[in-house]
DNA sequence: GCAACTTAATTAAGTTACTGATACAGTTTG
DNA sequence: CAAACTGTATCAGTAACTTAATTAAGTTGC
């Protein structure tokens, strides 16, 4: 157990959570619920997955994932392709129309914390800047803790129901 | 336009990403929804709330906050009480059984991030000290600039939909 | 001081995204 | 090759939403 540390657990969670209320309270253009953000932004992450490997990750059933596959294939934004090391399985590609949903909403984001960090002093910026190895550390040990695969950093993974509960509300 | 920043915007906006994932994820005793949670997060936060307020602060219509309210009524998780001021509006307040839940969360985020910070350097502990104030400053702008209330650091506010999409999924 | 408008909450009916329980095809194992 | 297992799909039911309409209380203008 590490020395005594300056570092209040209880303001960082109170920050990360008003972090994640203020990626949630954003705005979407299209329609697209919860999960299925969440699983578009897995698929442009890491890459192609099963149905049943997407279920754990999001952590809805097997059946929900199925349902919401379907309905992203007919919208274009995902395909099924069969895998070739296993005739049973289904290996669910994201199409460049999905990832350009998951792109678009990121850039929001970037640009929200843009405005956000340029209104910082730049002793603030450098704090922040000086942090963010660790920060990023800590999201590695929590998934590497998890049993999770370790995050690829290619493209993006990460989203999760970063979003409106059901992304309407604002038609 | 402040002058060159070292902070990476796009590095920080992914880890901001990650650490929604984890809060996400974190996984609930009881089965509660996602705007559930935000509401009574917000109502221990923030103290009593016209249901028109929860309904702005949470992006859903108020139709669905009166059913809500009326299911945690029913629960003893919140209380209508007639506001003294207009006759027409409803003051709804969080219960002591309603804050344990907020609370009961909480502290399990504080477990979760306390074990990941252990697992770091003191150095990096530092660094994450050193940047709370600032992290905590984009907070505020970002509220102010919104035009929410400014964020009331007196109980909690902030949690919003940090839940599993269902928060059944593990029964 | 009352008619016209606005605002707060409720109610009702419909939609959607989930769960749970099967069913079934393909894979592994003895 | 049969038995057990795994990955996906289907179906029926439920819970959380939506929109639209209703009721009640407050505000405004003359």
């Amino acid at each position: 157990m590490p020395e005594i540390s300056e570092l209040s657990i209880a303001r960082l969670t109170r920050v990360l959570e008003d972090f994640t209320r203020m990626h949630i309270r954003l705005p979407a253009e299209r329609r697209l619920s919860f999960t299925t953000l969440s699983v578009l932004h897995t698929l442009a992450g890491g890459g192609p997955k099963r149905l049943t490997e997407l279920a754990g990750s999001e952590q809805v059933t097997q059946s929900a994932i199925t349902q919401m596959v379907t309905k992203l294939e007919r919208e274009g934004l995902v395909e099924r392709h069969p895998d070739p090391s296993d005739g049973r399985a289904v290996l669910v590609h994201v199409t460049a129309a999905g990832a350009a949903i998951v792109d678009g909403r990121r850039a929001e984001r970037v640009a929200r914390l843009s405005e956000l960090a340029d209104r910082l002093t730049s002793a603030e910026r450098a704090a922040v800047a000086a942090a963010l190895p660790a920060l990023a550390r800590m999201v590695e040990l929590h998934s590497t803790a998890i049993g999770d695969p370790p995050i690829e950093r290619g493209a993006g993974e990460s989203d999760s129901g970063t979003d409106t509960p059901r992304d309407s509300a604002r038609r």
